[in-house]
DNA sequence: CAGGATCCAATACGATACTG
DNA sequence: CAGTATCGTATTGGATCCTG
């Protein structure tokens, strides 16, 4: 689905997560996941999407791994979509896109949804990307080092 | 550019961060702009984007607050696109998909380009989502609270 | 080189209708 | 409800041409 001029095969780890997850339904989807949302009703009903893009969705990221489809928990002869450990693992992307929205797309005081522990409902802490020691970095601090291995 | 259904006013910081950056080609920009690419046409080399597109992008980004336009470095007529604060603070956006691009995008040995420290050239550390008091967070230990002020 | 304008093919997407 | 199929439209994105 979608090929563009196919990032699939890029070298860049960053091209290549896009070119799964990029478009866009994809992490939004994913987003519904973790909020605990598996059904395609669900889906449809919080995105406000059309069922054909939906299904279309739904299926390539089963294809890619994100998603698996399990028979219905409540016994009906559909699926349950679950997020798997690859899907699971884009949880700090999700906290990202969060708290880079949070900080940057509302006018003080507009009220937004928010992410906050589950025990105790405090807010969570700012995303910091550290080095292997555990030092902050800024981006200036770090370069990208071509084809390694 | 681009309305979809309009997520621009959603209460969901990752629907409005999505509704800006959530296209094709944006974030790959702003992971070249990361990467000291300033230049239409290094821009454009870099991404194989045709020139429509990547000036409606460049703009679109400029108009987002991601990019500022300054007058070349070089001294010659044009722009050079540059993050701004807020671009900037895209950067675990990018190292949180970089990560998971690594982590399953690729074979294992297939090679690929790095993120790495650039004093010493050593591998950042994975992100990790972490409550208020620093502890380290997994999904299912966070919850949604709707519309918070 | 930086960009805009135009043309065209592919498709993303919504709406609706249909099936079990 | 969970999808699939079809259709019409808007948009994407590439290629080409044009300008300073």
């Amino acid at each position: 689905m979608v090929k563009r001029v196919s990032l699939g095969d890029a070298a860049c780890p960053v091209a290549r997560s896009l070119d799964g997850i990029g478009d866009w339904w994809s992490l939004l989807i994913v987003r519904d996941a973790f909020d605990g949302v598996s059904r395609f009703g669900e889906f449809q009903k919080s995105l406000g999407i059309s069922k054909g893009i939906l299904a279309s969705r739904l299926h390539g990221l089963v294809a890619l791994g994100v998603l698996a489809m399990t028979p219905a928990a409540d016994g009906s002869a559909w699926q349950d979509y679950v997020l798997t450990p690859k899907g699971e693992a884009l949880f700090p992307v999700i906290v990202a896109l969060r708290q880079w929205g949070e900080a940057f797309c509302y006018r003080p005081g507009e009220p937004h949804s928010a992410l906050v522990e589950r025990s105790g409902g405090k807010p969570l802490a700012p995303l910091v990307v550290r080095s292997a020691g555990g030092k902050a970095l800024r981006a200036r601090d770090t370069v990208v080092r071509k084809l390694s291995c």
